[in-house]
RNA sequence: GGCCCGUUGGUCAAGUGGUUAAGACACCGCCCUUUCACGGCGGUAACAUGGGUUCGAGUCCCGUACGGGUCACCA
């Protein structure tokens, strides 16, 4: 029933030599953390050995299609650099690029199995899932005992039918994991999967199989959710007599429950961090992917930081473990402050500056000095207004500020050093760092106090914080001279 | 439950029969310092468990425990 000579040109359009690798999610609308892992990895296998890096979409089940899901993918893939040679948008020699529409793909292949005796016509009625099917066991089904002739006339009277992948009944299946290494299973444990449904698409397992082959796949990486039916790959690949891919299996990315603090794996429902998310939340892109490249795999010496770039020079599937990782925010948030003081002081000042902005309403405060003195203390970009809205409004602030053990200063003894300050201040010639330090290192100096003594009441009195970006100096630098004048005069009238 | 896979500090992990069992995050301490940071130095902390094999086992084999995955006309 398959038309020969189609075989043949599908086969011929199949390109050869050079490693080509996919990314081939369901369309569902959320990049969790473990689909970015898989997606860097197949893209880092392809571009580290020069090959073809392609994309292809999942979305043989109408029931669960997302809008817009399919731009999230396209936007985060961008967005990570994770650039595709082939896809649904740029195109390529072995499209569509896209399942629903290869429909009639793997309708043929699987008819071609069919000759092959690989796979049979099952009228049996559905049976839905997690619920009990009664005493049927599928190692009764009578389809898979009848005639090529009986099954024909039946699905041509229009009864209903899907196909089913005819699994030996004896032996074992060993297959080969570049991960796990072999992996071998009795063939009676191997169920009569469906390959195509009775809606005429093929199931993701036969869709895979015959993707890959017809795209010219060599190396197929996915989530180790897929290991379990990985023999049944191999047993298709055997039966159309096509040369396997190597396999890359990944364990999975887990998440520590916040109630019960189990490791469990990552979830949409449960709330936990998808890519979009994470660069809601103040995370850096790069950092992200350099975390992520990490979570599971380890390029083996001390070193941690590397760009996508270096990251495709290194990476290395000898490296990918078995177990699976705990995401841990923390460690991300680690390599997220290491980006941001990576960064160029411009580079920096662009990111931050909005952020500042959030809370510094006042355009005379310039967002760029502040900018200059968060970059060093901060580890996301979101905790930036809490940490200057101070520039914008004196905070409330109690008294008891002034008193800190180390600096020797309490409530009088400040508010001694302020009204001194005054007109000092009121004096200088130039507002800047180097004639602020001069005048409070010099009062130090003639009261014989260490500089800690002045600088800690001005820098409470024109913050009313007790941790801020910057010292004392920088803070009144960019408040100006009027603002903080203002604000020790403020003081000055609480004591 | 059957089958498959896994198990080095709280977390990520190096380690491929002989190591004082790296390194990083987090945590703690000290130093630097105009606060907090940054930075520097140091510290606490691990081979799940029981048997083998071997002169020698984190590394190899078997059992046990624990964890994960999978058993859909979902991917």
């Amino acid at each position: 029933m398959p038309d020969a000579k189609w075989l043949a040109d599908m086969e011929a359009r199949i390109p050869h030599g050079g490693v080509r690798t996919r990314f081939a999610p369901s369309p569902t609308g959320y990049m969790h953390v473990g689909n970015l892992r898989t997606a860097l990895y197949t893209w880092l296998i392809a571009r580290h050995a020069g090959g073809k890096f392609i994309l292809r979409i999942e979305d043989t089940d109408q029931g669960r299609l997302v809008d817009g899901a399919v731009d999230v993918i396209y936007r985060t893939l961008a967005e990570c650099g994770l650039t595709h040679d082939e896809g649904p948008d740029v195109g390529g020699p072995v499209g569509p690029y896209i399942q629903t529409g290869r429909r009639d793909f793997y309708k043929q292949y699987a008819e071609l199995l069919i000759e092959k005796g690989a796979a049979y016509r099952c009228f049996c009625e559905k049976t839905e899932s997690g619920e009990d099917s009664g005493d049927f066991s599928r190692e009764d089904d009578p389809c898979r005992a009848l005639t090529r002739e009986e099954a024909d006339a039946r699905a041509a009277a229009g009864e209903p039918f899907v196909i089913r992948q005819r699994m030996p009944r004896e032996g074992s299946t060993t297959f080969h994991d570049a991960v796990y290494g072999d992996i071998t299973v009795e063939n009676r444990e191997l169920e009569d999967q469906i390959l195509l449904k009775s809606d005429g698409l093929p199931t993701y397992n036969f869709a895979n199989v015959v993707d890959d082959h017809l795209m010219g796949i060599t190396h197929v990486v996915r989530g180790a959710e897929y290991l379990s039916s990985a023999p049944k790959y191999d047993l298709l690949y055997r039966a159309f007599g096509w040369e396997i891919p190597t396999y890359v299996h990944c364990s999975s990315v887990m998440v520590t429950d916040a109630q019960t603090g189990a490791a469990r794996k990552m979830s949409k429902r449960r709330g936990d961090p998808s890519y979009e998310d994470l660069i809601a939340d103040g995370y850096l892109t790069p950092a992200v992917v350099n975390y992520v490249a990490l979570l599971g795999w380890s390029p083996g010496g001390e070193r941690e930081i590397y760009s996508l770039s270096e990251l495709a020079q290194v990476f290395d599937i000898h490296g990918v473990s078995k177990s699976p990782a705990v995401f841990d925010i923390n460690k991300l948030t680690y390599f997220n402050a290491e980006y941001l003081r990576a960064m160029s002081q411009e580079d920096f000042a662009r990111a931050a500056g909005p952020w500042i902005r959030k809370a510094v309403k006042n355009p005379a405060v310039d967002a760029g000095q502040i900018a200059a003195l968060l970059q060093q203390r901060t580890e996301k970009l979101t905790e930036i207004p809490e940490k200057v809205d101070f520039f914008d409004a004196l905070p409330d602030y109690s008294p008891e500020l002034f008193i800190h053990k180390k600096s020797k200063t309490d409530i009088p003894g400040s508010l001694e050093t302020l009204q001194k300050l005054l007109p000092a201040l009121e004096s200088l010639p130039v507002w800047d760092d180097e004639h602020l330090l001069q005048v409070l290192t010099q009062m130090a100096e003639a009261e014989g106090v260490k500089n800690a003594k002045i600088m800690w009441p001005l820098r409470i009195a024109i913050t009313g914080r007790a941790v801020t970006p910057g010292g004392a100096v920088e803070i009144a630098r960019i408040l100006g001279r009027d603002e903080t004048l203002r604000r020790i005069r403020f003081a000055l009238t609480r004591g």
